[in-house]
DNA sequence: CATGAATGAGTATTCATTCAT
DNA sequence: CATGAATGAATACTCATTCAT
C-alpha cells in the first residue's frame, strides 16, 4: 500500500458519500440545513456540545427551533452529522488532487501544506474536529470515519519506514507527534490573537514543517 | 533569565499559593474537600464540565450535595479551583528539585521526562488540563496561572536560542510543537488501549523525546 | 308521547342534520374527509384525544397534514364532528325502521338488539362515543346531540312506567342501569379477547338482555 | 373458594402493601407526596392524563415542578402510583370488615352498599379508576392490581351460581352487568348535577340495588 | 459544619397550525 | 384544492443552588 492507493481510497470514499447524499437527498440539502450546520459549528466550537442550547443554534441559524428536528433526529444526531461531514471535508481537502510523489520528504510537505491550508481556511472546522476527538456522544459511524483516516495515515507511514525514510518508531507514535505538533502550532501561534483572523502565517507553517520533518525523518 | 531563575520562580509561585491557601483555609482543607476534588476530576474527564451534575459529584465524593457549596462558591468555582490546583501540581512536578543544567539537550530531556512521569502518574489530571485549556468558564485567575507557565517556558526557550542551541523560530511555535507533540504521543499511543492502565511505556517516551528534540534543536 | 313519535323525531333529527350538511358541503364530503374521519376514529380510540398528533392522523389517512385543516377548523373541530356524526349514526341505527310496538318488553328487546348490532358492527364507534362521553373539548352542539338522545329515551321510559310496565324509579336511574349494563357487558365479555374481532356473541347479548330486562321490569 | 376466603385474601393483599409501604417509605410518605397525589387525581379526572401538564399538577399541589420528580419517576409513574393506590383503597373499602354472610342476596347488598359508600365519599377516585380502566400508560403491575380484583369477584359469582342463587351466565357477563350498571347509575343520576356535591342519594342507591339484584338473581 | 429535600429556571423535544408552492 | 416544510409555544424533565434541620 502506498500513498497513491490511499489517496485513491480516500477520494473514492469521499466522493462516494457525496454522491450518495446527492442522490438520496438532493432536495433535502436545503439552505436551512446548511445554516443550522454552520451555526452549530460555530457555537460548539465556542462553548462545547453541552454548553450550547438547541434553541440558540436555531436562533443563530435564523430558523425556528422545531426546524432543527426536521433535519436532524436530535442534538446528538446533529453533532454526529457535523462531525462526519467536517471530517470528510478535511479528508477530501487533504487528499484531493494529490500529486504523485513517492519520496517521503515531498509527501510530508504536501500533506502538511494541505492540512495547513484547510486549517487556515476552516479554522472552526479544525477546532471542532479536534475538540470532539473522543466525545462520548459520537456514535460508532462517526468513530469509524475517524478510524479510517488514522489507518490511512498509518499505512503511509509504515510504507515510508520500510523504505528507510522515516525513523523506526511505532507508526502511532510518529502520527501522534505529527498531528499533535500540528495542533500545537495552531494553539501556540493563535493563543493570544484576536478572534477575527485565526490564521497562522505561511512563514510559520513553513518553519513548523521543517521542524516536524526533522522529528520524524530517519 | 535562565532555567534556574525560572525554576525558582515556579517554586515560589507554587509555594506562595499553597501558603496563601494554607493561611486562609488551613482548616477547610478537609478530606471532604479532597474527596470532592477527586470526584470532580474523574467526572469532568469522563464527560466534561457541562456533562456532569453537581449532585453526581457529591454522590461520587460520598458527601451531601450542599456540602460542595461549603467548599466552593459554585460549580464554576469548583472547576476553577480544580484547574488551578492541578496546573500547579503539574508545574510543581516538572520544576521541583530541578537539576542545575544549562545545556538545552539535557534541559529538554529533564523537562520531557518529568512531564512524562506526571502524565503517566496522573493521567486524569493531564487530560483534565488538556480538555480545559480554553474553556469559557475558566476565570482570569485560572488563565493567569496558565499564562505564567507559558511565559516561563518561553523564557527558557529564548535563552537557549540565544545560546544557539535551538532553532531560530518564534518561541511560541517551538513550544506549540513540543507541547502538542507531547499530547499527541499520549493520544496516539493510548487511543486503542484498555482504560485500565492509561500509561505510555518508558521506551515510547524515550523514542518520542529523541524525535521531538530533533524537531527543535538548532 | 310514545315510542313512535320519538322514533319519528329521531329520524327527523338525523335526516335534518344530514340534509344540512349535504346542502352546505355536498362537495366537501370527499373521500379524503372520510379517510380523515376513519383514521381519527381509530387513533382516538387507541390513545385518546390528547394522545394523538394531527400529523399522525394525516399519515394514517394518507393525506397531507394541511389537508385536515381544509375539512375541519381545528383538532377540536375534528373530534366534535366525529362525535356528532358517530352519535347520529348510532341514533339512526337504533331507531331507523323501528317496528310499531307498544309493549315495553318487545320495545326493550328491539332497542337492545339494535344497540347490540351497532356495537358489534361498529366497535370503534361505540368505544369512541363511550370514551368521549363528557370530554371537556366537546362543544355545546355536541353535548346537545347527546342530550336530545337522553331525553328521547327518558320519554319512552316514562311512558312505559305510566303503563305500569317498568319499575317506578327515576327514569335517569333506569336508563343509567340499562346503558351502564350494556357497556359493562361489552367490557366484561371483551376484556381478555384478542383485538381482532371485538364482538360479543349473540348468545351473550341475548342472555344479557334477559337479565337487564328483569332489572327494570315492573 | 367462598366470599370469606376472598375477603381474607383482599384484606391480606391490601394490608400487605400498606405495611410494605410503611416499612420502606414511612418517611417518604410526606404531605408533599399526598398533595401531589390529590392534585393529580383532581386534574386527571377533569381533563385526562394527556390533558394535564405536569407543572399544572405542581401548581395545584402548591409545590415546585421539580418536587414531583423527587416522589415519582415520571408522569407515567405518577398515574400508575395513583391508580394502584386508589384501586387498593377501593378494594380495601369494599372488603374491609366484611360481615360473614353466605347468602348471595345479603352478600350482594353488602357489596353494593360498600361500593356506593366509597363512590359517594370518593367521587373523584371512582371516576378516575373508571376512566383509566384500560389506559395504555398503565404498567403491568397496575394491570395486575385490576386483574386480581376481577378474579376475586368472579370467584364469588361462580360460588353463588353453584349454589343456584344466581343466573347461569358467564361470570364475566354478570359482573359486567353489575359493575356497568353501578357506573351507569352514577352517570345517570349525576349527569346534570352541580359539581359541588357529586352524590347519589341513599334512596336511589337502594332502588338501584333492588333492580340490579333482579338482573342477576336466579 | 453537613445534609438532602425542595425549588424553578432552563433544556431538549413535540405538535397544532400556517402558508408558499 | 392539496401539500408538507416551517414554526414557536408548550411539554416533560433536569439540575445548580438554597436553606431548614
Amino acid at each position: 500500500m502506498n500513498i497513491h492507493s490511499v489517496v485513491a481510497a480516500a477520494k473514492h470514499s469521499a466522493s462516494e458519500s457525496a454522491a450518495g447524499r446527492a442522490s438520496q437527498q438532493r432536495i433535502v440539502v436545503s439552505d436551512k440545513r446548511d445554516a443550522i450546520m454552520q451555526a452549530a459549528l460555530e457555537l460548539f466550537v465556542e462553548r462545547g456540545f453541552y454548553g450550547v442550547a438547541v434553541p440558540e443554534i436555531a436562533e443563530r441559524a435564523q430558523v425556528g427551533a422545531g426546524t432543527i428536528y426536521r433535519h436532524f433526529e436530535s442534538k446528538e444526531g446533529l453533532v454526529n452529522a457535523l462531525y462526519r461531514e467536517e471530517k470528510q471535508r478535511f479528508a477530501q481537502s487533504v487528499v484531493a488532487s494529490f500529486p504523485a510523489i513517492d519520496r517521503a520528504r515531498e509527501l510530508f510537505r504536501a500533506l502538511w501544506t494541505r492540512m495547513a491550508s484547510f486549517a487556515n481556511a476552516n479554522h472552526n472546522s479544525f477546532v471542532f474536529l479536534e475538540l470532539h476527538h473522543h466525545a462520548p456522544y459520537l456514535d460508532d459511524q462517526s468513530r469509524a470515519v475517524e478510524l479510517r483516516m488514522i489507518e490511512m495515515f498509518e499505512a503511509v507511514i509504515t510504507a515510508a519506514q520500510n523504505r528507510g525514510e522515516l525513523k523506526a518508531a511505532p507508526p502511532r507514535l510518529l502520527m501522534g507527534i505529527v498531528m499533535g505538533a500540528f495542533t500545537g502550532v495552531i494553539r501556540g501561534c493563535l493563543e493570544s490573537e484576536s478572534k477575527a483572523d485565526r490564521v497562522v502565517s505561511d512563514a510559520d507553517w513553513k518553519l513548523a514543517e521543517q521542524c516536524v520533518w526533522e522529528a520524524i525523518r530517519a
